[in-house]
DNA sequence: GTCTATAACAGGATAGAC
DNA sequence: GTCTATCCTGTTATAGAC
């Protein structure tokens, strides 16, 4: 943790996060940045030495968080339609507030893979999959899902989660859809996807 | 339609498109694009005069194919299942061709969406619609479906094609998969994701 | 039609005044 | 700590020789 920020440290530390993940602009000047944020050019310099090394640590910043918050989920000991609930939650209001963020994930580990993804270390992992395996037979078992390997579930929970926001103008311009469309479509995911997931939902 | 294009003309292009879709470097230079097809980066801007209408043509070109192909799925009066079906293989297809466009057309329309995504016009599109609604009416009394509107059925086959593709590097990423572990991976998608849609899959 | 040379410019980064 | 001025580099684009 590091001392106190000044304020100018943390207001282009946010501006930036708004023009990256908020505005979506990917190509973002020091320039662009400075004007969002109403101060200089060489200011950025001044904090942060690099536009890469302010993109960095904005980047960083966003993925430690999120990092943190599926752990927290991941780690309570749910019956896999409450996590699962929590899960899409998550994703949904973290979209909403960073409409952008979901896309610089994939566009930016496309380019460096070597940026750290996992949530857990692999012993963690494993005993979560297996935990996500035991939890499917029971629901199979119950008649509530239909067999489906954990590996599958998870990226088909990540795509009906991401999707409906990397493809938002996608969606809004196929269906003709106005801000107000889009936000009530988001609205109505939830359900949309839990009914997917569990035969009883 | 224009007249034979020379072969440097078409060089280009298709070098273009492979940098591009191909190897997803999103931000390739005139010069990286002519290192790879091996020509002067002065004949780049003799065929296509700048990047930027390079880069508008080959963008346009994959996505007419795109709409073409689509439209000729969707036009097909097919069962749903059926077509269906056939969506999911055309998408996969595609995707092990160009690996790439999934996430070009998203970013691309992200920053300028009048890029037209529209395959179809507005009375063809409500036509489409209505018969996709009557199609799921009829699954679900069958009990082959859960009701679903058909926007969102739409975007859930989206998501679940897509997904798997423009998330490709952090699906490796977190199962720890290889090159084959992923290929095996996405084999096996099409049958997942005919039995999360339908029932009786 | 293809190449070399060079112009023109944008963006990142730094020095130094204040 | 913030600004202006300047440098440096990478990239696009064009002119002109061949």
């Amino acid at each position: 943790m590091e001392v106190l920020a000044t304020d100018t440290e943390q207001l282009i530390k946010d501006t930036a996060k708004k023009v990256f993940f908020v505005d979506g602009n990917i190509h973002a000047t020091t320039q662009d940045i400075a004007d969002a944020a109403g101060i200089n050019r060489a200011s950025i310099h001044y904090y942060y030495r690099s536009r890469k090394l302010l993109f960095d640590k904005v980047f960083e910043e966003a993925l430690i968080e999120m990092r943190s918050k599926l752990e927290s989920i991941a780690s309570a000991s749910l019956p896999i339609k409450e996590k699962t609930e929590k899960f899409i939650d998550f994703f949904i209001e973290r979209s909403m507030q960073h409409p952008y963020l979901e896309l610089f994930i994939v566009t930016e580990h496309n380019s460096d893979p070597s940026i750290p993804l996992k949530i857990m270390p692999k012993d963690r992992h494993d005993e979560q999959m297996k935990y996500l395996e035991a939890e499917i037979a029971r629901e199979v078992k119950a008649g509530n899902m239909k067999p489906i390997k954990p590996e599958h579930f998870i990226v088909t929970m990540m795509s009906l989660c991401s999707f409906p926001f990397l493809g938002k103008s996608i969606i809004e311009s196929i269906f003709d859809m106005d801000k107000e469309g889009y936000a009530k479509f988001i609205k109505e995911r939830k359900q949309v996807i839990m009914q997917l997931l569990f035969l009883d939902a």
